[in-house]
RNA sequence: UUUGAUUGCUCGG
């Protein structure tokens, strides 16, 4: 049952759901229940093809039959709302499951904290932050690294600096994407002298930078018609091993 | 085995 979900998930993440699907009902032709962790599977890939419908038809189908969702079945739910620009609904939605049974964890928070700073609700998304850590859910890279590109992508470098010691001194270890958002969010205001401090803190504290920050980088400088050092990072990129794409 | 964070351009809203 692992094998088979692991080619459902390849095939959702592909894009070919409707693969998917038919491969489970297949094997509830053949009288096997699909397990939760399927089940989960197929709802995050019609997610991913915008069916949200068909996931909630799939969700309520589910309960039913007495298979109860987690959080991880909403997860995908969550994210829908917010990368479709509702947050309160979102945010409406992770209420509901708290009252209910079921369990939330960091990803569930992480995602809403992740919209609310996107809307520019920084208030809002830290309020979520501490309610969450108070109830012994404790943050980790994904929820720093949204707050920190959040806050930094407004501007406020201070705060998103803040957050970066706090995660340090938390042992919550920044990675490489922490450093890109942190990276880009000063390139986009020119900040180039900013950008390469970080990039050199980033390789010190062990952290290899990818194809994403170079591309940060090399944007930079091209946008100040800083040709010649454009084409430096592109040299350095390649002699670090990483490839352009 | 299943859910969350970071980069470009164009067009549309």
């Amino acid at each position: 049952i692992v094998t088979l979900n692991t080619l459902i998930n390849g095939l959702c993440l592909e894009g070919r759901v409707s693969e998917a699907v038919e491969l489970v009902d297949r094997m509830v032709e053949m009288r096997h229940k699909p397990d939760l962790i399927m089940l989960n599977t197929l709802i995050n890939g019609l997610c991913l093809k915008g069916k949200v419908y068909e996931a909630m038809v799939l969700i309520d189908r589910m309960m039913e039959n007495g298979c109860q969702p987690d959080a991880v079945t909403y997860g995908p739910v969550l994210c829908i709302m917010c990368k479709s620009g509702k947050t309160a609904l979102a945010l409406d939605f992770l209420r509901k499951m708290e009252k209910g049974k079921i369990k939330l964890g960091v990803v569930q928070y992480s995602i809403v904290i992740d919209s609310l700073c996107k809307d520019g609700r920084f208030d809002d998304a830290l309020n979520l932050f501490k309610e969450m850590e108070m109830k012994g859910i404790k943050a980790d890279v994904f929820t720093y690294s949204s707050l920190i590109g959040g806050f930094c992508n407004d501007g406020r470098w201070n705060d998103g600096a803040q957050l970066l010691r706090d995660m340090i001194t938390r042992k919550i270890t920044p990675n490489v994407v922490t450093f890109n958002s942190l990276i880009d969010s000063f390139v986009k205001e020119g900040k180039l002298l900013e950008a390469k401090q970080l990039y050199d803190e980033m390789i010190q504290r062990g952290i290899s930078p990818d194809t994403i920050t170079y591309n940060s980088l090399i944007d930079g400088f091209c946008k100040e018609n800083r040709l010649d050092e454009a084409n430096k990072m592109i040299d350095l990129m390649v002699i670090k091993g990483c490839n352009p794409d």
